[in-house]
DNA sequence: CACATATTCAACCATTTGGTTGACGATGTT
DNA sequence: AACATCGTCAACCAAATGGTTGAATATGTG
């Protein structure tokens, strides 16, 4: 029985598919392309995104022949609250507050992440 | 080469992992007592807290023949920067801006996550 | 000293994980 | 029809993970 934060964790615990994860943010991809910078194989790879999919971190769509892999940043929130539920026990975390309102209420326009 | 990421997540991965941390909201804890709730030996719970320590996200202190665990606060904090590197792309999110007011400025009487 | 308590160590085991390769089923292209 | 491309499947493998037990090591206590 594996739960929501098992898989969810255990998905980034690996730094290939943090990476993945990472590639994703620029633009959907297909899934050779995601594996292209990789020095392992499609098949490898395939199964990395198998495992983000499978723990809603990424979602997956077949057109034509060529599957198509999207960032589902939902599943990034359920972290944050599980994450924030011990920040709650430290005093106020105003850092965090901080960045989190810069995050939140920044201008809108969605520049591309840097690096 | 294991990095910083990879020991934290992995760390988390795990339930047995993550109630102990729930435990340890609660106060310092020896290791005896933390492995107490649970249905294993306490050899399994001792590399458990190896585990966490080397995560970073407790730290052991032994005090005669007692060892005592204690949460570590700054881990989780690390965490949470990187996961918010993903939120920031997203649309403004103001359902999570809303549950991170509550979490950080709630009265703090409500339980821990996943128990 | 003799004994109990707290914890780790070491050896072992089953299962999971992360990778490989080669074959295969779809889908596009010429 | 023939061929190429996209991606997954299946079988396999080595290494890591999560657990066990029993012995060993400190450290308290009567």
């Amino acid at each position: 029985m594996e739960n929501r934060l098992d898989s969810l964790f255990g998905a980034l615990a690996d730094p290939t598919r943090r990476a993945i994860l990472t590639l994703l943010l620029e633009d959907d991809m297909a899934v050779t392309d995601v594996a292209e910078p990789f020095a392992m194989s499609l098949a490898a790879i395939s199964k990395h995104l198998a495992i983000l999919t499978r723990a809603g971190l990424i979602s997956q769509e077949k057109r034509g022949r060529v599957n198509w892999c999207k960032l589902e940043p939902d599943a990034m929130r359920e972290l944050t609250v599980w994450v924030q539920g011990f920040g709650q026990f430290e005093p106020v975390n105003l850092d965090a507050f901080e960045r989190f309102l810069n995050a939140e209420l920044g201008d809108g326009t969605e520049a591309a992440p840097e690096a």
